[in-house]
DNA sequence: GGGCGACATGTTAGCGATAACACTAACGCC
DNA sequence: GGCGTTAGTGTTATCGCTAACATGTCGCCC
């Protein structure tokens, strides 16, 4: 009975290169050749077998490709909250360079709290290669347990202790950014600057806590304990509602803009009025932080060049000759718009 | 020269299920049937072979496992802008759901000017199960493209003509929130409602569009003719330095919340208080919108449960048995925050 | 006690590609 | 003419896995 007749749609298999061969009339090897290039067909044969494959709409199975030992050209990138500008941006960076290398990108998203054996099942097969961002704990934690037949770079956030680590990692130094905008802010009369923090991925004290500290150090100024915030315009909300019950506390820099959002409504609704009583800045420079109301000073960070480093080190790694050199990425820079003003005169 | 030793995995070959079946002292096929569960293995042959995996340390092979024809369980996303907030929550819904049924996840970013084979080109195999996000043209496009031999469900802008197709595609119904919005607008005392529309996905009209030109139409209100915006806030600030310079606009639909935030900005420096003297409405309700100055009333979109369902029915397709149903998501609705209120006096 | 299922397992044949090697024909050189 | 070289092509093995079929081995029933 042909099988063609049962009623169950039957799938087409679509063509494979055995199929491309025999309509060329050649091996299916040379049609290997001809997809890769890298060995010599003649002119005539190349020509039938582009004919065959065009013909039949054939295109290279890239699973097979990859099991068979051929060059693999994808990569997965695990990372935790999208939703966070720095890691979409970020993703948005290797994503770019990836497909300009002609690489695919594969992405998993870590849960806080996903074991460990879980995130190393993910990974498709034994010698993927990784990319890790890794700017909160669940990162780091990720990054810690990959197993060691894995290729691995990673986005941090702060420079790793053991200089071994430091080929493979790529960061922003914002310590020295967080200084500039300590001193800034210092500049404009202000006795001295609160911090409010994002989560740190370690336990180790932040490269931004870091340079804030020192600059107020270096400026002889009291440092307050610095607050710790999460991630959301909300949580710099509320603890800001905590922090500017205090009268004194007449400047504020974020972890972030979305920390500086939350902190600037506080602010607003406490009857503070920013820059004027209160002076803002964030860290990440988001597309809307020139728009708000008033438009925040903040740390620009070129996620996107980390991110497309990120992946240019990997592909370093994985194709040390086809890999173009790792291009740089732009160093923070203090962004100054209407969130920051000269101190308050001290009133009465 | 240390720089090597990081991320090149070593080339060991690590276990495969023949080593398993070795060190167990079974079959290969039987490592495979405890592997997949789905025949009778003896409970002392089962804990040889986890006992063996468990001291190797194997992982099985995906690429092998798909190409002998298992269940693949890997997806692609075809997507254009992830730096923009609906295909961003989009693309967040289709990873958490596809993680949850323990699919993995492919990203390829589609320029707006990638040509048709090369979409094509990335898909890594016969078969493909692909979503496609298509707010834009970019992503119709792709849609378009794509070979009949390939899963595709979609994430699109507005419900495609023929019926056929509503099976595979998936859309928020925003036309009746547009609607709802521009009431909203009219009962507040405006004369009529400016629209600044975000690029459409197709030559139709949009139904964002339809939705507030109707709405005017019922209240027997003139249509102003509706602007074209883009995705930004700097987009949406251009815009509104035209807009505006005309006294008779006072209320304005954004067709995102990031066009609302450029035209407050845009109000704020002409001299026009929002919600005083304009009021503004936005789309999407991002995360920011509710901390902004003044917090911007907008259209909640449930972009992330959209996305979930829009794997959902990829999942329903490819796994018939298996698949939970497809969860519903939820209707547009407005929110009513600072940045609309009763239409200004006319003056004099 | 022989036949028949059910169960548990092993064996073989692919999946679609690449790698390694073998082979053929044309060419240059002495 | 003999012989090595090289370009072009075919053959075979292999990657790690699953599907389909083959092979035992029980226990059960007539």
């Amino acid at each position: 009975m042909p099988a063609d007749e049962a009623p169950v749609a039957r799938r087409r298999r679509s063509a494979s290169i055995w199929d491309v061969a025999r309509v060329a009339g050649v091996s299916h090897q040379t049609v290997s050749r001809v997809i890769n290039g890298r060995a010599r067909v003649s002119d005539t044969t190349r020509a039938k077998v582009l004919h065959a494959i065009a013909e039949l709409g054939y295109r290279p199975n890239r699973l097979a490709q990859a099991l068979a030992g051929g060059p693999v050209r994808s990569v997965t990138v695990l990372t935790s909250d999208t939703a966070l500008y720095g890691a979409a941006a970020t993703l948005r960076g290797m994503e770019e360079a990836a497909r300009a290398a002609g690489f695919s990108l594969g992405v998993s998203v870590l849960e806080p709290d996903s074991a460990v054996p879980d995130v190393v099942a993910r990974l498709s097969r034994p010698g993927e290669a990784v990319m890790v961002i890794a700017y909160d704990s669940a990162g780091v934690r990720a990054l810690r347990a990959l197993p060691p037949d894995v290729a691995v770079t990673a986005a941090v956030e702060r420079p790793p202790e053991a200089t071994g680590d430091r080929g493979w990692q790529v960061w922003l130094d914002d310590r020295d950014a967080a200084g500039q905008a300590t001193r800034y802010l210092l500049s404009l009369g202000h006795r001295t600057v609160h911090y409010l923090a994002i989560p740190s991925s370690t336990s180790a004290v932040a490269q931004r806590t870091r340079g804030w500290a020192d600059a107020l150090d270096g400026a002889g100024r009291p440092a307050p304990e610095p607050l710790q915030g999460g991630w959301t315009p909300r949580s710099g909300y509320l603890a800001a509602r905590a922090l500017l019950a205090d009268p004194s506390v007449t400047a504020v820099l974020c972890g972030n803009d979305d920390l500086a959002l939350g902190v600037m409504r506080a602010a607003r609704e406490l009857g503070r009025h920013v820059p004027g009583d209160l002076s803002v800045v964030g860290f990440d420079d988001t597309p809307a932080s020139a728009y708000l109301n008033p438009s925040l000073t903040t740390v620009r960070l070129d996620f996107e060049g980390l991110g497309r480093a990120c992946f240019g080190l990997l592909h370093k790694h994985l194709e040390p000759d086809a890999a173009p050199p790792v291009a740089e990425w732009a160093e923070p820079a203090l962004i100054v718009r209407e969130s920051t003003g000269p101190a308050p005169r001290p009133s009465g």
